[in-house]
DNA sequence: GTGATTTTTGCATATTTATTCAACAATTTT
DNA sequence: AAAATTGTTGAATAAATATGCAAAAATCAC
């Protein structure tokens, strides 16, 4: 479960901070508790399809960046699948619980892979709350959610 | 003129090959007689805000990609204007007359940055024919490009 | 459980990319 | 036109990233 989690804090870092390179992303991580080298992080930036990308202050920074590869989604997907505990729709609101950490890492790319009318997300460590226009809409998302929980 | 004819081709090369390292591209670019250093090319590649993506087959390519600077259009446009002899709608076809060599890098970005209704387009060496699907678009589309011209 | 198989990882290093610095070319100023 | 400023480039090298390989960890079959 460390290599999803790890994958999943990824995420959530290169969403939420500006990095520039794998060593950096080393050293957050390590702050988060996740002991890893520079060559592991190759190989999972590699996997998530993350690329650089220049930002207007003409540097470099990591990103999820739409690709090529369909494929890269399964990854996503099965991040997913490792991290969520339950899907529920109250009201307008979809509330996701995860396991600890994952939260924030999984509502990144909900947010990225945009294929539902979500409004906003918020999140703590280990709930992921999404906020939708309708209850309906609401409905729909957490469906197509616990689908994905195959 | 050299810099945004290579520049320039150099978007042609990654539209239609893929180019896997700058080494690899410095080779395609001196097949097209541009003799030039990957120093060089490093440069050239910051400055189009080109990156690495993944493809289907799991190795990475070069590619145009959406950054978050959008000064960087402004580097097309600027090649756009050293390339661009004249533009003229005839039917619902826009034929753009360009320098020699460069209508093909430039329709590979006219097309990526998609910002009008373009069916296709085809081109020769220094002719660049964009397809729309009305003589009234392609008359927008001719005036669009016109007053890029600056 | 044991042993076989697959996956994940770090280390060392190869490969790739970015940058420093000096030279040269182009442009502007005077 | 010379001098000064600015922009472009290559060579060398620094910095960043990917990978071969062996070891450790996890998973599977029995």
């Amino acid at each position: 479960m460390a290599r999803s989690a790890r994958q999943s804090k990824i995420l959530e870092l290169i969403s939420t901070k500006e990095i520039e390179t794998q060593d950096e992303l080393a050293r957050e991580l390590k702050n988060a508790n996740f002991e890893i080298t520079q060559a592991t992080i190759s190989r999972d930036i590699k996997e998530l399809g993350l690329t650089k990308i220049l930002t207007s202050s003409g540097k470099y920074k990591y990103a999820i960046v739409g690709s090529d590869a369909q494929q890269v989604s399964n990854k996503y997907i099965s991040i997913f699948r490792e991290a969520v505990i339950s899907v529920k729709a109250i009201l307008n609101l979809v509330v996701v619980k995860t396991l600890k950490g994952m939260a924030g890492g999984l509502g990144c790319f909900i947010d990225k892979l945009n294929l539902i009318d979500l409004v906003g997300a918020v999140n703590g460590d280990d709930t992921l709350m999404l906020i939708f226009p309708t209850a309906m809409l609401a409905a729909d998302a957490a469906k197509a959610l616990n689908d994905l929980q195959g």
